[in-house]
DNA sequence: CATAACATTTGACCGGGGTCAAACTCCTGT
DNA sequence: ACAGGAGTTTGACCCCGGTCAAATGTTATG
């Protein structure tokens, strides 16, 4: 296929990943911001994001933010597509648990290639979302359209099913995960208590009752 | 466990593995055949000596050669360790085929640590060898005793099993793996064609006529 | 045993990805 | 309108793993 550009390596890939990751609402993403997310210091971020400018990988506005060149957008989400079949695939295949594989998945996304990539899409039945209910890039780099919505944006006596847990914090999932509130579950919204309080599920397993952080990062499709 | 040693990353566990190789019998790694190995100039490998030898993971003598002290045959061995569950797991879990595995797993051998280690361990049912035969490291460094002769040292009438192929050359393992000549095959010894000329075996898929540069690569037991 | 041939190391350099401290830009509140 | 503070970039520096050319060590050979 097209030959791969020269110089593409784990430390670019990363930034190109955490860049597109802050990119999605449209804004430039701002260094201090990459930096973070690296655990790199602003400086570093702000040196590497010149080169990655100069590699036209991403579009830099100098105290404004980057946002990600066509290619740099390609690349990225190239490496996700791989993170999240790395996911499916050590839950899947290799039996690890959902809160184990977002560490494992980050070691392994740059060193796989295209084979083993197609390999395990094949193996895994050509999976649209990830374990925790992410989606999927295609192969040519495209999502598909969904109809996942916030919990926290239903209103009472809503019934959906869980779509999305969006953290990768592995004690949170572990405890959500523990409580069977996962993808595919059928929730029913009984309550939510009023000043930031908790809100109150119904599920298969029986009641829960989780606190508004945790509940904000689960997504729903309503049913 | 033991904490590990900061800075111990690919290329240093690279120049490990290679000079492990290269000093198993006994002499030390000469510093062209090493850079050879790991395509670098003989000047860039000996600069990457020095900096091993001073972090106390091979015992350098300039213009001598180098082998490694405990600590780096310890790495050595758990990156070979690592490299021949990977492969093994690419051959029985992920179909791939046992030519087209070394790449795969020397990509990955640097990026996987000791949780996915033991759980390909595992799944496998702990194997003692790699598709090619070779003997996998236990999780201590140490290698069983075997019987491994090479074929070329055996008498015409000889019979035995094949326990290991000893190449990485993926053109090589195709052909051999095509005839079958796979570990675990029973082979008769029926003909050695004198000055350098081919040899003949039998198998259970039948008569094998081979250059001796390939029978030079098959280890057998007697039976 | 001197010297040629080869192996090895050193020195000067490079790019990549970091650090910290200092300088700069931008934005906001008074 | 402008001072401060947050965010960002620059500059000087570092380590790592390379390169090439030159110097040096080792070994074999006539």
């Amino acid at each position: 296929m097209q030959r791969e550009h020269v110089g593409v390596n784990n430390a670019t890939l990363h930034y190109l990943d955490v860049i597109y990751r802050l990119t999605i609402d449209g804004e430039a993403a701002n260094t201090t911001e990459i930096a973070a997310r690296l655990h790199v210091t602003p400086s570093g971020a702000s040196v590497m994001l010149k080169r990655l400018s100069e590699r036209k990988l991403v579009q830099l506005t100098p105290y404004k933010g980057a946002t990600l060149t066509a290619t740099g957008k390609r690349l990225a989400l190239r490496t996700i597509r791989r993170h999240r079949l790395l996911e499916m695939f050590l839950v899947s295949v290799m039996n690890f648990e959902w809160h184990e594989v977002d560490a494992h998945a980050h070691a392994l996304e740059t060193a796989i290639n295209d084979e083993f990539e197609d390999r395990m899409d094949t193996m895994l039945g050509h999976p649209t979302r990830c374990p925790h209910g992410h989606l999927i890039p295609a192969k040519d780099g495209s999502l598909p359209k969904v109809a996942d919505v916030p919990l926290m944006d239903q209103s009472i006596g809503f019934d959906g099913v869980i779509r999305c847990v969006d953290t990768d914090n592995g004690e949170l999932l572990k405890y959500i995960g523990d409580q069977g509130l996962i993808p595919g579950t059928h929730v029913h919204l009984k309550e939510v208590a009023p000043y930031g309080g908790p809100i109150t599920l119904e599920s298969d397993h029986g009641t829960h009752t989780i606190g508004r952080n945790l509940a904000e990062l689960v997504y729903v499709e309503h049913v």
